[in-house]
DNA sequence: CAGCGCCCCTGCCCGC
DNA sequence: TGCGGGCAGGGGCGCT
């Protein structure tokens, strides 16, 4: 489910309902996350202020006095603001309860997502500390994107979803950002030329903000922090697209697996 | 160290 | 309808 999109437009829409209230209580129903959740987590932060819900990467941090919680979304993970008579369902395996009104729900089928507290500075957490640029910020651009490519033979496609080169590009953006820049997903990233890189950037920042300004992608049950779908799905050109025509030359595109990653892609516009 | 597969897990869709 | 197989938006880890 998540890609930054959805990760941000979760931000956006629990941090109004939680940002400065005081922690009353953590429930845990199911600690069998990617990593089992620490079982003394409420004990570091029940009754502490919440002081702002921020994000690195897919990782949610809220930010507390004397640490930080890092919460990812997994695969199939969201979380929601909800209230104390909303009815608890399957796989609803964490609370965050800031008043009967105000309680932060995870929910998470696939138990991907993570929970994880971090009582140190977070920047050197070692699942943070090795991250590449965010993909909207001044950093991440053609100059130091070309300059990293020269270091790699991968695919474009598999080396631009990893996050030692930039966060957040996820699989569904990863083939709409290819397509809009006529790149083949195949090319191997030290074989892009600079203005390449230059395009490239400009359309992942382009993909992703306005998949933002959309509410994200909802494919199957994504729903943001107000529990509203997103409604970037509607724009994708490629992603899910395999077999139909291309919206640029009307062939058919191609699908294959990268990766293990399913990779679509039009064999004649994109080289 | 770079690169590549594997795997965690449940749900859903498809074909038989 | 029931069941088996394949696939799904992520990403850490272990091996070569």
């Amino acid at each position: 489910m998540p890609e930054l999109p959805e990760v941000e437009t979760t931000r956006r829409g629990i941090a109004p309902h939680i940002c400065g209230k005081h922690l009353r209580d953590v429930i845990i129903r199911d600690a069998r996350l990617r990593w089992p959740v620490d079982l003394e987590l409420a004990s570091f932060i029940k009754g502490k202020k919440l002081i702002a819900v921020e994000r690195r990467a897919k990782y949610l941090l809220l930010r507390f006095h004397n640490g930080t919680v890092l919460w990812h979304l997994g695969m199939s993970g969201n979380l929601r603001i909800v209230d104390s008579r909303s009815e608890i369902k399957k796989h609803d395996h964490i609370d965050f309860v800031f008043n009967k009104n105000c309680i932060l729900r995870f929910h998470d089928p696939r138990r991907f997502g993570c929970v994880l507290w971090d009582a140190g500075d977070i920047a050197e957490n070692p699942l943070i500390k090795h991250l590449g640029p965010e993909p909207l910020a001044d950093a991440f651009n053609a100059d130091y994107l070309f300059t990293r490519s020269r270091r790699s033979s991968k695919p474009v496609k598999t080396w631009i979803m990893d996050g030692k080169i930039v966060v957040g590009v996820g699989n569904i953006y990863a083939n709409e950002a290819l397509f809009s820049s006529a790149i083949h997903p195949l090319r191997k990233a030290n074989k892009l030329s600079k203005k390449q890189c230059d395009i490239l950037v400009d359309e992942i920042k382009k993909v992703l903000s306005h998949a933002i300004k959309q509410g994200g992608t909802t494919l199957r049950d994504f729903v943001g922090g107000d529990g509203k779908p997103g409604y970037f799905a509607q724009s994708l050109k490629v992603y899910g697209r395999g077999g139909q025509a291309c919206v640029t030359c009307h062939k058919p595109l191609k699908e294959s697996h990268l990766g293990q990653r399913t990779t679509v892609y039009c064999t004649s516009c994109q080289k």
